[in-house]
DNA sequence: GTAGTTGCAAAGTGTTTGCAGGCAG
DNA sequence: CTGCCTGCAAACACTTTGCAACTAC
């Protein structure tokens, strides 16, 4: 499911990842350090369910409920974001700056688009009383041969 | 959860519907026919719940199973499209043509931007063999007193 | 101590599946 | 008769919650 051209790793260190959380308002405690870790060292979007793996390979340390608090935690704190294009399952992207996304339906891959070069022109006005609070574009990508739908 | 300003709905007769749904090869069953007239007459996204209820007000003909299978079969055959905007639910749209949307993340309401006015510019090229397959752009709003996030 | 954090297991939501019975051609 | 449809209930995948134990200051 997961394609092997794994994303570069980053090294970070946490002392660098504690003062990242600190500055969010959060308190760094070891499981969350571990979760951003895994977040913000692979620039890769993961599900709750990766996450998971990724942080208990060596010995497991953290629980479900703690990824799944952790990662609403830092969703709050605006630390990451959530990418909804897959039905059944939460992408988070530990990237908060504009951009966008390459799903690939196939795979489950996603990708990011910078929004440097996307122009979207001619987007109505929300309705009365309600405000833009983000625009996102999704491009869904098969490979070439794969049957549609 | 569901506004009351209820989208208009168009009379469309039986014998259309089963028309619609031969032209797409599907055997116009009395259950799909009453799926179809729910997505068809309303103007609305429907959530597979939704139409659960719609379809059953009067008295219940229709058995959730059937409501997921048919959905998906209208998928499959391209009568309907679906769209991901809230995570844990899928809405199905009735409305097959170019288009984008307003998603409401607080009502959880979905409504269309028509695809005319709007210019997506700068998309680049999808990786090495693959292909788009379509471009969804979700324009999340709030009322404008909400809190973000 | 006290407030905040974690882990476990149970509950919850939305969706899919296996299978027996039913209906239409 | 045969093949497709339907309904029920059980199974599933993902996420949330209740609560007791724990940790850090």
């Amino acid at each position: 499911m997961y394609s092997m051209h794994s994303a570069p790793t980053t090294a970070i260190s946490r002392e660098h990842l504690t003062d990242l959380l600190r500055s969010h308002g959060i308190a760094p405690t070891h499981q969350r350090i571990e979760i951003a870790h895994a977040l913000f060292s692979r620039h890769e979007h993961m599900s709750a369910d990766r996450i998971m793996d990724v942080v208990n390979i060596r010995h497991s340390e953290t629980s479900k409920a703690t990824v799944y608090n952790t990662l609403r935690l830092f969703l709050e704190k605006q630390l990451i974001r959530e990418v909804i294009v897959d039905p059944g399952k939460v992408f988070y992207d530990p990237n908060t700056a504009p951009h966008h996304h390459f799903f690939n339906v196939v795979s489950g891959e996603l990708t990011d688009i910078p929004a440097d070069n996307l122009i979207i022109a001619g987007v109505p006005r929300p309705p009365e009383g309600m405000q833009a609070d983000s625009v996102d574009v999704i491009v869904r990508i098969r490979p070439r041969d794969a049957a549609a739908a």
